[in-house]
DNA sequence: TGGCGTTCCGCAAACGGTTTCGTGTTAATA
DNA sequence: TATTAACACGAAACCGTTTGCGGAACGCCA
């Protein structure tokens, strides 16, 4: 059912038609009923490819994270989905799955048409690497890019990000209250923009309330490839009585650990870890957290994104904007002294 | 940079550039090494658009599932998204939140060309409702569809599935091979066809081998809010030791509850769950659970809808297949009797 | 009756490609 | 020398829409 077919059918313009649907004026009003009718009556429906030729516009956003298992994505990608489904617009999904050149090819291939803008989160190894030109090339091309969480100072456009360096501080805070003395840290190796700043909100917290730092309590592991020896390690040559992890699986893993020593949780050790996701809800025990509201950050990045598509915004004034979201802690058996 | 850019600086027509580009033997070698390496020099790109406008095949998948927080259905999605990669296509997803108004407005939103086929898993509400006209008239629009997990009968196409009977089964006999005799089931209310069939084997395996099936023994929770009282009122009101549940979360929270009553896992109860997700690999104990294989499923899933749709299947002969995937059971802590 | 303004509709170009067919040039062959 | 085949390229249709513009028909007024 195209047009034409109904300009066939009813022996008029194919013109006439498409004015008809859109309810143009200059269409007489008993010519749109009847063509109305008849579209209505086989169910026509627009055919978007020819649209989004026409109009130079997909209605698409381009989204491209690191790891579609990590939770922190998943509630991200959901915040981004609701929101652009609520401004009509569709999600194009691609997974970098942590490398550089999975996350070029699906720029790319999104690039020559298929979306109107991109939001994304930098792979490990593009973090590693601090190569942009990818990015650079599609803003070149006019397409919009908004980036979330694991962004880079080295490439100007919107960002959305939460306050790693503060949420981080009070964490360490939360267990100088409870009267922890030896805080760990258990964090990534350094090139996460977001691993960094925490670390640096830690350090600053332990030297603001006079605990004095000391490199010894900071345990960095690799991204992936988890084993619990590093772990078991660390809990063995150090005195600690309280652990500040920058993920989900760190602090379940140290918090399996550390428990397989007979260490008990929290009055022994208390913990705190990064992203509200399921371990955290229903590990053993719950787990106190960073939430990072990912739906929220989802939602705002897509606005921005979405805001500068359609504002058409030719004042290539780069004004470009960092949101940041309100991390907050959110506490459980974890940490909760008794 | 488009096709008429080319043509005009070079001074060709728009169509020689194209065949050139095309490596058409129409070309002279010279043209069009000429307009190659014109063309690589501005970076040309065709407009993706453009070809599926004039090919009619966007190269794009549809995939609607039910909730994208759900382990299991993310790992089913980065199935397909692997596979239909390395195939050339790409994947627009949307999410029906288990509702079937979302479900029927995400697949009419996309049906109009802006995908080749669907892949999907049924919404809740829609498995409750029982009604498919929607898959009906994609499916009259020549649209292929293919079902994972969550099928109906009342829809031909190509569908993939695990043996859900067989694998409860197969879980049942594994608790009374360890001895246990008083096995309970957790599962959901019954219009999930997967729910059913699993509590068919449950029960079967039951019979089989003697137990004697007591409805007393079945809890069947809301598959969603999921609150505390109901498992635990159901603990103490029952001598069991060992659990069969439908999914993960239902048996963490048992093995949770369970532990909080002081009974100890495995030797007091044993505990078997659905999905092998991160709450079964790093839940306390770690969980015996039975491994969809969603990676497999999703990427068998791509296989036959792609295949349908480059095959140009006209010999409607609706020669539909049923790939069933074979569930293995992963043993971990909540079953090893010590 | 001539002129003017409305109303209603069709023509054709445009979006960016692919592809069929036709045509002009050259060289080989009878 | 005339015929023909091979070769290289261009014109134009097509995919399904939108939209500016022109024109026909009509009514109204002077």
């Amino acid at each position: 059912m195209t047009l034409k077919d109904i300009a066939r059918e009813l022996d008029v313009s194919i013109s006439t038609v498409s004015k008809a649907l859109n309810d143009s004026v200059e269409i007489g009003q008993d010519t749109k009923d009847k063509i109305k009718a008849f579209a209505k009556l086989y169910n026509y429906r627009p055919n978007n490819i020819a649209i989004s030729l026409k109009n130079k516009r997909t209605k698409n956003i381009g989204v491209i994270i690191p790891d579609i298992l990590h939770y922190f994505f998943t509630t991200v990608f959901r915040g981004i989905e609701q929101y652009v489904n609520e401004r009509g617009y569709n999600v194009i999904v691609c997974v970098s799955d942590e490398s550089f050149d999975k996350e070029v090819i699906n720029m790319e291939m999104l690039a020559n048409g298929l979306i109107d803008g991109f939001i994304m989160s930098l792979s490990a190894e593009t973090q590693q690497k601090n190569d942009f030109t990818h990015l650079k090339e599609v803003a070149d091309q006019g397409i919009p890019v908004v980036l979330f969480d694991r962004v880079t100072d080295d490439f100007a456009c919107d960002k959305v990000i939460i306050n790693d360096f503060e949420i981080a501080y009070e964490a360490v805070e939360k267990f100088i209250q409870n009267g922890r003395k030896r805080i760990a840290l258990v964090t990534t190796e350094s090139y996460f923009n977001v691993s960094r700043k925490r670390s640096e909100g830690y350090q600053k917290a332990i030297i603001n309330n006079g605990l004095g730092f000391d490199d010894q309590l900071v345990l960095r592991l690799p991204y992936a490839n988890l084993n619990d020896l590093e772990i078991s390690n660390f809990l063995d040559e150090n005195v600690i009585d309280a652990i500040l992890c920058v993920n989900e699986l760190f602090a379940i893993q140290c918090m399996r650990l550390a428990q397989k020593k007979g260490l008990k949780i929290p009055s022994d050790i208390a913990v705190i870890g990064f992203t509200d996701g399921i371990l955290s809800r229903y590990g053993h025990p719950t787990l106190t957290t960073v939430d990072q509201h990912g739906d929220r950050m989802g939602a705002v990045a897509a606005r921005l994104l979405i805001d500068r598509i359609e504002n058409d915004i030719s004042d290539e004034s780069e004004n470009f904007q960092t949101e940041i979201i309100e991390a907050t802690l959110i506490e459980r058996e974890s940490t909760v002294n008794d």
